[in-house]
DNA sequence: CGTGGCATCGGGGGTATCCCCATGCTCTCC
DNA sequence: GGAGAGCATGGGGATACCCCCGATGCCACG
């Protein structure tokens, strides 16, 4: 039969859904979990130490992001192709795996049967895409072509300095104290903000602070800074 | 030796981790698999037909919410336990479970055998928690205990009218145009906003929003108002 | 070597927030 | 009937936001 089994190594925050992913994959004779992960770091390990032929990973994880370890990973272990496996499927984050290098996106509410059928093309060199996300992709693309060539529908334009603002806003620090902590001048804080709310087209904070936590930023709960600050 | 097995139905979104879910409980010989669901409706319709002895069922689902699927199951046909199976381990979110009759809480961070002995003490007429959730739930009975009677810990002390106004000001409306949809004066909502953020001890907006995020009074995807210019 | 993107500053001004104060009105509950 | 809660209505003022205009360096890219 087949020279050897698909070896995985599967990266979720939550143990039961892993068991549940793994013991699901148990029953494809030609695919093979080999290993576990419950944050990015973890999955950077396993890849290292198994060298699997595919690792399938949440984006949604402690410590080191997701989509990071992506990165990180299709760059120092290219023999390993990656999987994501994620309940989202907003344009915003199907753009950004797409430039991660990952060489397969599936929902969470796929079938079961989608997800070994993405494994064994991915294994082989292929892509592998949700319909949906197809979908998704062809509709960003459309509107690319005809639309503006400038905005290619779903970029974030933001640089580095204008993330690290809004994380910053979107926990509430006024820009005296953003200023203080980055050492430089309320001003220049003003017009980052200035800038990102017209590249974002949102034109007061509540939307901004949505946005972060929707696009990844910014997690909800984590530590609302009620009043300290340092 | 058992005299039949514990009859299960299965609600979440995903139907990928419903399969898993599925697959791993079929490990059990004492518990068996007999429906799924993938919204609350659905669950609804699934126990009606099949009375099973326990409901396992996400929170966050579309049409009707988990939460209020449950309120209406525990009341409808309280011969059906149900748990609780959810990423969530918030305070917020427990208070809310405890009150609407589920007799199980588990963590999709939970090891696979967490959830079978899960199901087995609450079919068997038992509450079963999962560890992380017994802590929230004591920390919270201590504090409502030595601390504030009239404060029960998590109670979110929000008249209908604010959580109205909070609501509206996390989708980035001004005060003026709050005043307008409800017709009432600006200065009224002015005074709401801030009785709200002295009740909640948040003293900006950006925190705000992020804590109505965080208590599901609002989602930080659906349908932000960019005023597009399409 | 110019061009563009990025980050750093600034002036000025209109608007909105956030917080202190107080008044009245309608309910319910005891 | 009085007490309290919830809702609404206001004044005034300090602060911060949001946006317009401008500018200077730095660095990568072709």
């Amino acid at each position: 039969m087949a020279t050897h089994k698909i070896r995985i190594v599967l990266a979720d925050d939550h143990a039961l859904i892993r068991s549940g992913i793994a013991t699901l994959l148990h029953g494809s004779v030609d695919i093979e979990v080999v290993g576990e992960a419950s944050d990015g770091e973890e999955a950077i390990e396993r890849v290292k130490d198994l060298h699997p032929d595919v690792l399938v990973i949440d984006l949604s994880m402690p410590k080191l992001s997701g989509l990071d370890a992506i990165k990180i990973i299709t760059k120092r272990f290219p023999a390993t192709r990656v999987i994501v496996l994620t309940m989202h499927e907003n344009e915003e984050y199907v753009y950004q795996i797409l430039r991660s290098g990952a060489g397969g996106y599936v929902l969470k509410s796929a079938g079961k049967e989608e997800l070994s059928s993405a494994i064994r093309a991915v294994a082989g060199g292929e892509k592998f895409f949700s319909p949906r996300v197809s979908q998704i992709m062809a509709e960003g693309f459309v509107r690319r072509a005809e639309g503006d060539t400038q905005q290619p529908g779903v970029e974030v334009p933001l640089t580095k300095r204008e993330r690290e603002i809004i994380v910053l806003v979107s926990q509430g620090l006024t820009n005296q104290q953003i200023a203080n902590r980055l050492y430089i001048s309320p001003r220049t804080v003003d017009t980052h903000r200035t800038n990102i709310m017209q590249k974002l087209d949102i034109h007061d904070l509540a939307n901004l602070v949505r946005y972060a936590i929707d696009h990844g930023l910014l997690a909800a709960g984590d530590e609302r800074s009620r009043n300290s600050n340092l």
